[in-house]
DNA sequence: CACAATAGTTGTATGAGTACAACGAATGCG
DNA sequence: CGCATTCGTTGTACTCATACAACTATTGTG
């Protein structure tokens, strides 16, 4: 009964449709609500798991340390991180999540609107295996 | 032992982290290699599933008429699909595969590159027991 | 010390995605 | 028939994500 082969890339290819398929919408819902773009939120997340250099963000970010910088200037600016000194290494600069930026975090992370329609068609145990499974997905990105 | 809540919001937090955590390096491995952005892909399945009236197209895609026409338009130019009269309605202009956007499609889905690393974390029984709630997802937002 | 490497910044450019307004052509309805 | 509605197109504009090149400050190393 499955049309989606149980492959990686099928796999991958699934999840991303899912995603892409509910991005736009969900964007015009929440993004303006939580007030900043998802790359933001990506970043604050990040920060709040742990202090670190830009250089460490931008990796854990995939991207480069050009964006970097201004993903970072744009949360300081708001408020949630903060820019401190290196102990050792004077080139660098951690990044380390404010008090507020941790609970504009929490707060997002309750937002209940703008979750896809698509999401309520599993049942109980359904979602409960799939946060299982993501869980692996994301403890694996680490 | 679950980090993610199996709520419907806290699942589309987790998969859309899960996606957007990669979306970057697989656009630059693949988005190349197949050619064309990843909006014309969706778009071609669609149609592929079957033809429509534009209209019907936007309203699928989530996206309003204008960006349909530019969609529309690239797909036409790359052959993948064509315009033909609607039966009845002269306004309308139906959008339909050609052998060679069918051709292509199938080839897109089957490239093994590019595929997050990640997705290789689950086991052969997690692998199939994903594909099983993500067709239920897909299956959903028909 | 001199030089290569690294961290971060700034400026610039590109692609993707998307909307909105204005418009012409066709349709449908009273 | 006449007018409101719908389909599609064109032109314009904006955000987001992202890269690359050039540059400064700092570090590490022979």
């Amino acid at each position: 009964m499955s049309t989606t082969n149980a492959t990686p890339q099928a796999l991958w290819f699934a999840m991303l449709s899912v995603v892409m398929d509910h991005r736009a919408q969900w964007r015009r819902a929440v993004e303006d609500r939580i007030g900043m773009p998802f790359s933001r939120y990506r970043a604050l997340r990040r920060i709040a798991d742990r202090s670190r250099t830009q250089r460490d963000l931008a990796n854990s970010l995939g991207v480069d340390a050009s964006a970097t910088t201004a993903i970072v200037a744009d949360l300081v600016e708001r408020g949630y991180i903060r820019q401190v000194p290196h102990a050792t290494d004077r080139r660098c600069r951690v990044v380390e999540i404010t008090d507020d930026g941790a609970t504009r975090l929490a707060e997002i992370q309750s937002i209940p609107d703008g979750v896809p329609e698509v999401m309520f068609a599993l049942s109980a145990t359904q979602q409960r295996d799939l946060a299982g499974l993501l869980d692996v997905l994301r403890t694996a990105q680490a």
